[in-house]
DNA sequence: AAATATTTTAATCATTTGATTAAAAAAATT
DNA sequence: AATTTTTTTAATCAAATGATTAAAATATTT
C-alpha cells in the first residue's frame, strides 16, 4: 500500500461494487475484480476469505445510501406529506441517475437472496414511518381517498424505477439517445408526485 | 422417446425455461437442465449445440406471450382508449400471477444483451399503435392532458411489475402471506387504470 | 540494523462446468 | 430380418474458476 493512496481493501472493495453491479453475483469472476483492482486475487482472498464475503461486505454499503435518503426524507418532521413525497421521488431519482444500475442489482440480488436483504435493510420501518401516519391523516380527515400504504408505494417506486430497469433497452435499440433518456428521467421528478397527488385528492 | 409423451426436445425446453427463469443465464448450470428434463447433458447439447443456443431457444417463447398480449390489446380497434388501459393491464397482471419470475428475468436478461432482446421483440411499434393514436387524439381534443407515450407507458408498465419485482422480498420478509400479495396485486387491476385516468382527465 | 509482522505475488490445486466422443440402444427403412 | 439412421448414454476432456500455499517484498517493532 502506498502512502497517501487509499487502502488495498478499499480499493478492492471499490472495484467488487462496480463489477458485481455490471455483472450481478453470478456473472462476477473473481479474476474480474482482481483485475480492475489491480492485484493478485489470493489478496482479494487474503482481505475478503471468499467471494461470497466480499459481495456481503459491498452490498450493503451500494444499497444503502438509497434506503437511507428515502427513511430520512419520510421522516422528516419539518415536511407534510406532499413534500415527502416530492422531495422523495426527487432524492431517488437524482441518487438512480448517478447510480442507473442499482435497480436492476437489486432485484436480481434480492431476488437471488431474500433473506441476505432483509437481514440488512428494514423495510417494515417504511409502514410505521411519519409519511404513512400522515397519509392515513388525511384519509381521515377524508382529505385523500383510501388507498394502502403498500399501493402507494410500490406505484411511486415503480413509476421512478421503471425507465432505470429498461434503459439500456432503451438507449441501445436508439429509441432514446441517452441524453433524451436522461431529460424524460428529469421530467418524471415532477410527473410522478403529480400523479399520485392528482389520484389521492380525487373523488 | 417414449410414444405418446411430449418430444425429448420439448421436455429438455420446458426444463430449460423453468431454470432459466429461476436461476437466470448465468446462474444455470447445463447439469441443472438436463436433472431437470431427466436426460443426459451430452443430449441437450445435441439438441441445441449449446447452452447460449438453448437459451435463445426459450428467451423468445418464455417472454412473447406477454408482449404478444400487449400489442394484440393495444391494437384492438374494437376498444377505446380506456377500454385498452383496462384490458392491457388486466391481461398484464393475469399473465405475471401465472409466471412471476418473469419481470426480473426478463430485466436481469435484456440488460446482460439487450441486443439480443431487441432482435426478438419490437418494443418500436409500442409508438405506432393505436393505443398511442388515440391517446393523441384525445390529447388534441383537450380531453387528456398532454403526456409523453413514454411516460404513460413507463408510468403503467412499472405500477404493474413492481409487486412482482419484489414479491419475494415481500413474502420472505413476512410482510404479506402469499394470499395477501395475490389479493393486493388483484387490486391493483383496477387501481392503476384509476390513477392513470384520473390524471388525464385531471386539468 | 536485526528481528518480527504484515502485505503481496506467482504458482498451483481442486472443483466445476460446458462440451465432445465413441459406443450402445432404439427406431425407421429396406 | 437385416441394414441404416436416429436417439441416448457413460466416460471424459479442456477450460474456467474460486481458493490455497509457500515464498518474496514491504512495513513495523525492537
Amino acid at each position: 500500500m502506498k502512502v497517501g493512496d487509499i487502502s488495498t481493501e478499499e480499493r478492492i472493495k471499490e472495484a467488487a461494487k462496480k463489477v458485481f453491479l455490471e455483472k450481478g453475483f453470478d456473472g462476477t469472476k473473481t479474476r474480474d475484480i482482481a483485475q480492475e483492482a489491480g492485484i493478485n486475487t489470493a489478496l482479494l482472498n487474503y482481505y475478503f476469505r471468499s467471494k461470497e464475503k466480499l459481495f456481503e461486505a459491498i452490498f450493503y454499503e451500494a444499497t444503502n445510501n438509497f434506503y437511507e435518503a428515502i427513511f430520512q426524507v419520510i421522516n422528516d418532521k419539518m415536511l407534510t406529506f406532499e413534500g415527502k413525497l416530492y422531495k422523495m421521488i426527487e432524492r431517488d431519482i437524482d441518487n438512480l441517475l448517478a447510480n442507473p444500475l442499482l435497480p436492476i442489482f437489486i432485484h436480481t440480488e434480492s431476488s437471488r437472496n431474500p433473506e441476505g436483504f432483509t437481514k440488512k435493510h428494514d423495510l417494515a420501518s417504511f409502514f410505521t414511518s411519519d409519511f404513512v401516519a400522515q397519509l392515513n391523516e388525511k384519509i381521515a380527515k377524508g382529505e385523500f381517498r383510501p388507498i394502502h400504504p403498500f399501493h402507494l408505494m410500490t406505484s411511486v417506486v415503480g413509476m421512478v424505477l421503471m425507465p432505470f430497469l429498461n434503459k439500456k433497452l432503451m438507449t441501445s435499440a436508439s429509441f432514446f439517445t441517452e441524453d433524451v433518456w436522461t431529460n424524460m428521467v428529469q421530467e418524471k421528478k415532477k410527473l410522478i408526485p403529480e400523479i399520485m397527488l392528482t389520484y389521492l385528492r380525487s373523488k
